[in-house]
DNA sequence: ATAGGGTTAG
């Protein structure tokens, strides 16, 4: 009975699959020790060390491989390889290809994959060229794996003008490698080209794959051709891809992107199975297009329906929590990426890092991006942008000199922070000097955000000719904010609000307001009544000037806070002149510490001064 | 026997 059971065991290991199809780590370790008794094991030590490599349990794959220490072969280093792979261990991978060379074993057409793959993901770019110039020196290039592994390699680590290279090179192109350009070229930011690759294989017949469909639909987001994209939309009825999850959440955010959020929910709501990245994706298109309140409740619609939130779900909610702009939710957010075990995540670090700044909490914000392993070109933009809204423009461009230190490339987003930072501050020098380095040293063309800056910038100074002359030669049409900007330079303050009496502490409110007023006039407080509009009434215009909604906020503040505590204020307008100097008045008086966000900016107001030293 | 392409998020 016994050794019936051990020869049907060892039958059954002769095929491969026995391991490949092992479903636990256990169950591995037991088909491992009846393979061993069986009489010819060698053969299958590759597939046991993979498998072992796919459960994580490296030093089992290393053991395995150590098993037969006279006679390693190619295949049983490939499995070593890729199973290092598998755990992220990239540059160990490199090191027994190394290894592999020092012992005379020649790489075979399966390394070489295996070894592109170890280079991208580790950033070793130079590693993947040397490589690549051995691939082509033993003529493994011909080989379509090969090929498409370097051409991958190149794309992923931005050099997607070699990865053309290698693609034109090729003779036989099957749909993997066409499939891999168009992905390669959306993923690079070279949208258009994509279309238009994609365009050559309908006109050549190539079988246009679903991977490729749901890329295509992606350059069309990155576009925001609407048109492009419908059309494409039809394609994919068509061709019968309706029922790809991918592709529909690709669709999706396509639709989210180019401002059809009614579209966007459509195919939401037509979706069979919506995974988790489908509800990331619309939850994030509602933070950053949608109204804060729909995102919120998607966010909770999502767990409901038994799905959890992963790191990005995070960072997809996030935008919406910082454009609410309470620090109490961005605080719970933080604890909830605490509980969750997503603090290691990048993304959920540098989403919750901007939440913070944008809630007022720079500190923490700093302290963030100071515990950051890696700081992305993202996060630096963030921080700098933090700075510069917080009103800290030095901070911001010596930040900025650090990040060019790390090597970073500042992009597009990175100058909107810079530039708004001189803003803030009134630094136009500095703005003139940065808009050029933008355009001269690292090649960025200046679009709409850019020029609103510096008009801003310049306006504010009262230099209204060079604003204008800016404007006469941008070469995109320019933006309404433009002209906001222009105006607001004039100073002109449009910010009046009814004195509003609905709130149930209403009279309690206006009395601490009215008490504050006396005791800031003995300190010599005048209101400043030119911050009014003109056709109200001079004696309405006092009394216009005390329901503004911030010294409501400050006297409610003041009324439900412990003394000592800093009071911070949100305002969906600008400030007024008026506003500002009662807010440094009572910072003074009450001994507090003031933060009030406006649209555009931070005022930090302690002990009768702001931070923005009364330019804003 | 082992190897190549995918959607969301700052």
């Amino acid at each position: 009975m016994e050794l019936l059971c051990f020869s049907s065991d060892s039958l059954r290991l002769l095929d491969p699959n026995s391991l490949n199809s092992c479903k636990s780590l256990s169950s591995l370790k037991q088909t491992h020790a009846v393979l061993l008794k069986s009489p010819e094991p060698k053969p299958l030590i590759p597939n046991l060390i993979a498998a072992y490599g796919r459960f994580g349990d490296l030093g089992s794959a290393i053991s395995a491989f150590g098993h037969y220490p006279d006679d390693p072969n190619a295949f049983l280093f490939n499995s070593l390889i890729q199973s290092h792979n598998l755990n992220s261990l990239f540059l160990t991978s490199i090191h027994l290809y190394i290894k592999m060379l020092g012992s005379n074993i020649q790489p075979n057409q399966y390394t070489f994959p295996l070894l592109f793959k170890a280079c991208s993901l580790s950033s070793e770019l130079s590693g993947g060229a040397q490589i690549h110039g051995q691939v082509v020196k033993l003529g493994y290039v011909r080989n379509p794996f090969v090929a498409v592994a370097v051409m991958d390699m190149y794309m992923k680590s931005g050099q997607s003008f070699d990865a053309e290279k290698v693609f034109d090179g090729m003779g036989e192109k099957d749909g993997v490698a066409w499939n891999a350009m168009v992905t390669g070229l959306v993923q690079s930011g070279r949208a258009e080209e994509a279309l238009e690759v994609f365009e050559r294989m309908r006109r050549e017949g190539v079988g246009v794959g679903c991977v490729a469909v749901a890329s295509v639909v992606a350059a069309c987001s990155q576009l925001r051709v609407l048109h492009q994209g419908k059309w494409i939309h039809a394609f994919v009825v068509r061709s019968g891809f309706s029922a790809d999850t991918v592709i529909s959440t690709a669709l999706l955010d396509m639709y989210a992107n180019c401002g059809d959020l009614g579209l966007a929910n459509q195919i939401f709501g037509e979706m069979h199975t919506k995974d988790l990245i489908a509800w990331n994706c619309l939850v994030s298109c509602y933070a950053q297009y949608g109204s804060v309140e729909n995102a919120f409740k998607l966010f909770i619609d999502m767990q409901n329906s038994k799905l959890k939130p992963n790191g990005s779900s995070l960072s997809g909610i996030l935008p919406a929590v910082a454009r609410f702009g309470s620090l109490h939710h961005t605080k719970s957010c933080h604890c909830f990426i605490l509980r969750n075990g997503l603090e290691s995540d990048e993304f959920v670090i540098t989403a919750l890092m901007d939440t913070y700044a944008k809630s007022g909490d720079l500190s923490t914000a700093h302290n963030l991006f100071d515990g950051m392993p890696k700081k992305s070109v993202v996060a630096w933009s963030a921080i700098i942008s933090g700075y510069g809204t917080h009103g800290c423009c030095n901070e911001a461009l010596s930040l900025f000199d650090k990040m060019l230190e790390t090597n970073i490339k500042p992009n597009h987003v990175t100058y909107v922070g810079l530039l708004s930072a001189c803003v803030h501050s009134g630094f136009v020098d500095k703005g003139r000097e940065y808009f050029k380095r933008m355009i001269y040293e690292h090649g960025i063309t200046p679009q709409a955000q850019h020029f609103t800056c510096m008009v801003d910038l310049l306006s504010r100074a009262g230099l209204f000719d060079e604003a204008m002359d800016l404007i006469n030669v941008m070469p995109i049409e320019p933006p309404a904010e433009i002209w906001g900007a222009l105006l607001g330079g004039c100073k002109i303050h449009q910010n009046v609000e009814l004195g509003d009496t609905s709130h149930p502490n209403s009279c309690e409110i206006y009395h601490k307001i009215e008490e504050l007023l006396d005791d800031i006039g003995k300190l010599g407080y005048v209101p400043q009544i030119k911050a009014v509009l003109q056709n109200v009434e001079e004696d309405m215009k006092e009394n216009a000037l005390k329901g503004h909604s911030e010294k409501l906020a400050m006297a409610y503040g003041l009324l439900r806070t412990k003394p000592g505590m800093p009071i911070r204020i949100m305002k969906n307008l600008r400030s007024c002149e008026d506003c500002h100097a009662f807010m440094k008045y009572v910072s003074k008086i009450t001994l507090r510490e003031i933060v009030v966000r406006d649209t555009v900016r931070f005022h930090h107001i302690k002990d009768g001064t702001c931070r923005c030293g009364d330019y804003w």
